[in-house]
DNA sequence: CAATGAACCTGGTTGC
DNA sequence: TGCAACCAGGTTCATT
């Protein structure tokens, strides 16, 4: 599910329930999602205080007092959001994870197909930590540009959309936003990433950036089952141009003489949508 | 090092 | 109605 900004939506909203909290009792209730959950991690999260809640690339990142990190990634289904009380007792189906905090709010973990990972990391080995050291860059800061994008694009034969869905080269866009950005930036996603220009560089970077900004405004995208921290669906999806609209009109030229259509095809095993006459 | 495809899971939808 | 096949937002690992 969550790419960028559904990940950031879902930290942002995390704030005001939990920082400054202390989580008083916790409820793991399985041994492992994507990988075994780290052995202590009850005991490691019992009686700290979240002090902040950051984001890198598509984990969540909450800062205890205890001097540990504990990092949260949604995988494709995975949520974190507010939960009553009673449900404390009696858990939904798929929830991994319960916190109840000293204030008596509860927090849930649900994740139907445990594609999201958590682990607890020191705070000093953050810059080691085995899944951030190899990440590229962030794209909503400066460093990411049309020159980065030119250089890591450079070095690459697969498509360009594949190419930004690498976090190798640039975290955070997944098969949503790949689709979305390379058809803000009127780019076909089946051209091989090197040959892509250092002017379209400009072009793709800076749509990433605006789809990725919007998502976020938007409370990022809700298809099956994304909600916000407090329960509320983002509405991106209502946004989109082409992500999962297969034969309806595309947005650039549904007013011209000759209505094209939107199109999907499998790149890499996942979907790509674009428009043929729009993009190339 | 780069590229490719399978694997990890559950649930919803589609088609026979 | 039943059931198999296919699809879904991500990441890692083995193999070429």
């Amino acid at each position: 599910m969550p790419e960028l900004p559904e990940v950031e939506t879902t930290a942002r909203g995390l704030i005001p329930i939990l920082r400054g909290q202390k989580i008083t009792t916790v409820q793991v209730r399985v041994k492992k999602l994507r990988w075994d959950l780290p052995k202590n991690l009850g005991r490691d999260l019992t009686d700290a205080t979240v002090t902040a809640i950051t984001r890198r690339a598509k984990y969540m990142v909450l800062r205890l007092d205890t001097g540990q990190n504990w990092i949260v990634h949604l995988g494709m289904s995975g949520r974190m959001h507010r939960i009553n009380a009673d449900q404390w007792q009696t858990p939904l189906k798929h929830d991994h994870l319960l916190l109840r905090l000293a204030n008596d709010i509860c927090v849930a973990f649900n994740d139907p197909r445990k594609f999201g990972m958590m682990d607890i990391v020191a705070a000093d080995k953050i810059d080691i930590y085995r899944h951030f050291a190899h990440l590229g860059a962030e794209p909503l800061v400066r460093g990411f540009d049309g020159e980065y994008l030119f250089e890591q694009l450079q070095r690459r034969k697969i498509a360009v959309k594949l190419a930004i869905m690498d976090q190798k080269l640039v975290v955070g866009v997944g098969n949503i936003y790949a689709s979305e950005a390379l058809y803000r930036a009127r780019i076909s996603p089946k051209r091989p990433a090197h040959k892509i220009s250092r002017a379209e560089c400009d072009k793709l970077a800076q749509a990433i950036k605006d789809v990725l900004r919007l998502a976020i405004k938007a409370g990022g995208s809700s298809l099956r089952d994304y909600v916000q921290s407090d329960g509320k669906i983002g509405h991106f999806q209502d946004d989109f141009a082409v992500y999962g609209r297969t034969g309806q009109p595309c947005p650039a030229c549904h007013k011209a003489k000759k209505p094209c259509k939107i199109e999907k095809f499998t790149q890499g095993g996942r979907s790509t949508f674009w428009c043929n006459n729009t993009q190339s």
